[in-house]
DNA sequence: TAGCGCCGTTAACAAAAGATAATTTAGTGG
DNA sequence: CCACTAAATTATCTTTTGTTAACGGCGCTA
């Protein structure tokens, strides 16, 4: 079974044709991580610019509302990153709560610290373009779900392509992560059910 | 008044220290384009890979639904760009229409032009990475409205932040983009009306 | 094993949104 | 200036969601 450093540079041949032999100067600067179950990583109002890929795990992206309500941004697991976006593209104080909802193992580098590697480095660049993109098509992905489905439909095709997520996650987190309550999640669930099992 | 290439002279110069003089390689390959009103500048299922800076106008990006219904992912204007996510990241046809709302200038490329002039330039490698961010940002925000915002608060936000936009473009589209109907988005506007036309 | 707390479900009611259609308003072109 | 069309509003009814509270299951711990 590989770990972290394999999955990246192998991600980093591929993209870039860099030899793993190679990706020492990159490797050298990342710190292995360790959460247990329900620990932070990164409190509200933390300045951390610290970027991590997720050998395993889940962790959860929330923000507590006006009302004391959380509400859960996303969820990140094994071979994505997780980062303070706040932090990394505004400097500004995270605004999240990033949360282990498992153990959780990360591999982390310190932002600052990544692009002066890329200064002098500029055959790892492949690599910050991958993930950037990743996550901007996966976020548009999501917003796109917001504009054309239903809150059921949504949760159909959580389902549908995210089956193992949804087992490992409590139901109220999926629930806030497609806009709405758990009640109504609940009910959902009952109507698909009862009515039809049938798909998309 | 300045001009597209003058914007992003300015911002390559911030970013990267690349001064307008040096900049040639890269404004050589970009050509500029108008749209009149209501002219598509990336249809369906197209594989077009240009990526476009606006100068002026606004584009709406938007699919058609199962039940024939349109869903706006997104308005762009002026100072942002514009482009196919899907064929970039994805290299897949387009979902997404992409169409002016008004006469449009655009400052085209395309972008395996544009990635052959970053192996040769990688001084420019920041604009890229600065575009990608802003853009991760803005959907990321988006994304966070749907989840901790109700659609009123959805639209009060939109108004407070973006009140020139939302003047400029019908408000069937806003709806749309708040994830709403039109006659849903035509209540809250009542409600606001006579209630509390207080703040946030 | 008894007690406790968390989570998902259910219930009852209020509020909001969807669907459809009619009506008014606004903008465009002749 | 009128006529035509598209957009926004209003009305009516149905469906869904929010809110609050009660209930039951499940795991954990004392």
């Amino acid at each position: 079974m590989g770990t972290s450093i394999d999955t990246l540079q192998e991600l980093l041949f591929d993209l870039a044709g860099v030899l793993p032999a190679d990706t020492a100067p990159l490797f050298a600067m990342t710190t292995p991580v360790l959460l247990e179950t329900n620990e932070a990583y990164i409190r509200e109002g933390e300045n951390s610019r610290r970027l991590a890929f997720i050998e395993q795990g889940v962790i959860r992206a929330y923000t507590i509302k006006e009302n004391g309500d959380e509400a859960t941004l996303l969820l990140r697991w094994e071979g994505q990153f997780i980062a303070s976006h706040d932090t990394i593209i505004n400097r500004q104080p995270s605004r999240f709560i990033y949360r282990a909802l498992e153990p959780v193992k990360l591999l982390q580098i310190d932002y600052d610290v990544l692009e002066e590697i890329l200064k002098t480095h500029p055959e790892y660049e492949p690599l910050r373009n991958f993930f950037l993109m990743k996550m901007l098509a996966e976020s548009l992905k999501m917003l796109e779900s917001f504009v054309t489905q239903s809150p059921e439909e949504r949760y159909r095709e959580l389902l549908a392509e995210r089956f193992d997520l949804v087992n490992r996650v409590p139901d109220k987190y999926i629930a806030s992560m497609l806009g709405i309550t758990p009640v109504s999640l609940s009910r959902i669930r009952k109507r698909m059910h009862t009515k039809g099992k049938t798909s998309t």
